[in-house]
DNA sequence: CTGAAAGCGCTTACAG
DNA sequence: CTGAAAGCGCTTACAG
């Protein structure tokens, strides 16, 4: 009559119970931590749950406790434009997604909530069903750029608190971001009253992201503003990858079209490219062509030439996100006051060498594109 | 009477089978794709589901049916030795381990299964507790590179399912690796026998990692049974991160040693930290100093010189990974056979330009230390 | 094909 | 301080 329960299968909380000489109550007791259980009564639970090698059910005690402690990340696996080769691992690299991850992770941590991870691919058809069975996995979930449709945003997120990041503040979804307009608007008015360039253009990242139409429209504006030519359509569309910058600087070499003077990317990884197809012709970056990113991500400052861009704090947009996240999560039923709509982190220019700066004397260089 | 149960908290599987007019059993076959269901109920039921925005349970399902359909994946966080800020956000980016975790994830989405992910300090005085939630709340653990010792390993495993990664296979626990052996004697025959070089070194990783003590063993061996000189001691000792790498060959300069006229790194960011802390002292690689290193991340073909190493199939170590993990998770009670000891996974060592051999004439290239 | 009912492993009022 | 009992939201034999 022993063996009934301590089997194989894994050991209950009656198992601990029993073995203990307690009521279960007492077990989930000293496991929550509370501070009725007397030392005694802690120690021989602390000695069966020992002895037994138990670990409470994370599913029992969500259903019960009406929480999970876990947030969901849904995030894009792109693969950018093939180039052949040369950035082909590129797009398995994810920088910039991984590190709002790590941000998102370590806030989490400190709330006693893991991550779960889900990467879809764009082209996916059951990715509405692939969220659904993702949000009953946990509390709250965390939505990088674009993953759903407007619509599809606020069907989920009637049951389930939803946060977007980079994309747009909904009825009951929050939307954390970056600052992009004011920063783009600095960057204009530097290629053209700093170093005087006179004809630009912005390489895009995706259509439809709403960082890159702002991007893109508040460095065109001022920079028209302020009487500098700013070439546009559809042969500066890139897609934030750096094989995408590649493709566009060949596209536009390879049709004997004059390079402007400069050229804001709209995303790091996209000027990375840009920076290698010129390089790659002859072009030198910035005495012929001058390059900004946008991120500043780590190989920003390593490149040669470093890298002129915007910093974006990163990890910290993950943080935030899951903070607003949290805060909805355990919210809910009693605060009246809905989800702050949107959070708008700053950023700052960064000036290296690529648009033309001098360069930063301090920090040596790694790497430099071949001349 | 309506309101109670469709009042502000999340509707159930009581909710959809009410507004269908049918029993929480028909909807739960229908949730599950079970074919017994006649279409007009099946009909019913999604419609009920539809305008509910109805999302199941994923703590309940998994308490009733005895599956969470959750892996977990544990890292570390590294931080790296501080070389004052170049490399500061490398240890950020966790190039390797991200890696992985996609190929885990990837592997795992195809059966149904989520990633819970969480990176640990190897510091983390709550460690044990950390990692006994998350199991909690998984079918089974991924473990990076020494994140448990070897006792807490076997604690664990005796109730959760667990494959480690580059680790030693145990009584319950599979070990997935790759061969690291075989590719650093062949990498030594190379430097020896084929460049001639007869004055070398291997700098270390994490001295309690497996992967580290083998390929330094092989390495030397191999070596000097050629009849070379193999440099060794705590000199020579790195972490595995690009600023220990730097660290080393600075400390090495700074102190009037005469470098090895090769260098055998324990990884890619190690080898990367060397290339640049050689340029910044007007070494010349591989004309003063070879130099290699070992997974062939991205990066390594970028670099210039580009970089001759061993490559690691890193994404298929994690999709292995989760295979394994997932044949023990449903094996189970039924097979009686234990999981795989071990999973060794080919690598082949990559010749390119940092060990003194031509360049490949087909690959532009991106970047270049300073010279 | 469908429903009533038990049970998964916890937490938490409610009594004592 | 401790225990008996209800309940969290599903799945799944078991009858019909």
């Amino acid at each position: 009559m022993d063996t009934r329960s301590k089997s194989d299968s894994a050991p209950t909380i009656y198992d601990v119970a029993r073995r203990a000489g307690v009521s279960i109550a007492s077990v989930s007791r000293v496991l929550n931590d509370r501070d009725n259980p007397r030392p005694v009564t802690r120690d021989k639970v602390m000695k069966a749950i020992a002895e037994l090698g138990f670990v409470p059910d994370g599913a029992a005690r969500a259903l019960s406790s009406r929480l999970k402690h876990v947030v969901g990340v849904v995030f894009r696996r792109v693969y950018g434009t093939d180039d052949g080769g040369t950035f082909a691992d590129e797009t398995e690299s994810l920088l910039f997604g991984d590190q709002i991850n790590r941000g998102i992770e370590i806030a989490a941590g400190r709330r006693g909530f893991d991550l779960l991870v889900c990467s879809v691919n764009i082209d996916e058809r059951t990715l509405p069903n692939r969220i659904l069975t993702i949000a009953g996995k946990c509390d709250g979930l965390i939505l990088h750029d674009q993953v759903l449709s407007t619509a599809g945003l606020e069907t989920i997120a009637r049951t389930t608190p939803v946060v977007t990041l980079a994309g747009q503040p909904g009825m009951d979804v929050a939307n954390v971001r970056s600052e992009s307009a004011d920063s783009m608007r600095e960057l204009a008015r530097h290629l053209v009253e700093d170093h005087g360039y006179r004809r630009l253009a912005y390489i895009a990242g995706h259509a439809d992201s709403p960082d890159n139409v702002v991007r893109g429209r508040s460095f065109t504006e001022q920079a028209q503003s302020l009487g500098a030519e700013v070439l546009t359509g559809p042969a500066w569309q890139g897609d934030y990858s750096a094989a995408g910058g590649v493709e566009i600087v060949r596209g536009l070499i390879s049709l004997g079209a004059s390079l402007p003077r400069a050229i804001a990317c709209a995303n790091d990884q996209t000027a990375l490219g840009v920076i290698y197809a010129l390089a790659e012709h002859g072009f030198d970056v910035p005495g012929d062509v001058a390059v900004t990113g946008f991120d500043d991500l780590p190989f920003a400052r390593h490149l040669r030439p470093q890298l002129t861009t915007v910093r974006q704090p990163i990890q910290e947009i993950g943080a935030r996100a899951f903070e607003v996240l949290h805060s909805m999560i355990t919210a809910d039923a009693s605060s009246p006051a809905g989800p702050p709509a949107e959070i708008v982190l700053p950023t700052r220019i960064v000036r290296r060498e690529s648009c033309g700066c001098p360069a930063e004397p301090t920090t040596p260089r790694l790497w430099r594109p071949i001349g």
